[in-house]
DNA sequence: ATCATGGTGTTATAATATAACGTTTGTTAT
DNA sequence: ATAACAAACGTTATATTATAACACCATGAT
């Protein structure tokens, strides 16, 4: 089971990666950096992105095919994400907003659907940008 | 401007392949079902699709890649769109829901962010799937 | 009539992601 | 401690998604 705490070598040295990063990173300049530690091969990288999207460690923001630590508590097990992006400095923060969250937890579609899990994205002008 | 309405030939093929479609469609499976109609590569395809995307038609459904048209008339223009993602049989909805879309609209990230757009992607079990 | 704009067609290539295979490591049960 | 299993690893190859760059053509505005 997805026990989480113990990474894999491989898994940790991803993570580190992204948790120093000031802003999303691609798979593949996580794959740049980590020649020198001697992983080679894309396989590699997104294996390790995966677990590491599976443990609540990091997120995807699928807009910009870019990878983010989670820097929240609330998105327990990134079950409910949520996102602002600005579109001039491709700056990205989790939002972190317990209404907001809550409120998307339970939205229910009308149609009968019962929703495991959401992804949010805001888009728009960062203070600096505006 | 984005006067809309005047589609262009190519324009006017895609989107009326994926009116036609069920659920969404790839860029490639796209162009796959039009090379009869004389359209030949990718950047074809892409092209028409952003422009689609421009004027509201269509939306990109980021965690597939793939696109749909739009049923809803909440969405202007694409500011603010939001889809209900079947995990099992792949159906996607388009979620029209004005108190959610308000309360989405007029969320301001506490940092200083006033949006312009947003998406938001629920996961889940559709009806049939459950 | 020329020039800007937007669309077209084409070739090439970049960027993102997965398949498939065999090996190694780590855990658990006996 | 060791057999058995699961998870992670390394590697090669390939699939999928998307863009760059360039030449051409139609339209409408100055």
């Amino acid at each position: 089971m997805a026990q989480a705490q113990t990474l894999s070598r491989n898994q940790q040295i991803v993570l580190d990666i992204i948790e120093k990063a000031k802003g999303p990173l691609k798979a593949y300049s996580i794959l740049y950096n980590v020649q020198k530690k001697g992983i080679n091969a894309p396989q590699q990288i997104y294996r390790a992105l995966d677990k590491l999207i599976e443990m609540g460690k990091i997120h995807k923001i699928e807009s910009k095919n870019a990878f983010v630590a989670c820097r929240s508590s609330d998105c327990e097990i990134s079950k409910a994400t949520a996102f602002s992006i600005c579109e001039s400095c491709e700056k990205v923060d989790e939002v972190s907003d317990a209404k907001l969250s809550k409120y998307l937890s339970s939205f229910n579609h009308k149609k009968g659907m019962k929703f495991k899990r959401f992804n949010l994205e805001f888009f728009g002008l960062c203070k600096k940008c505006k």
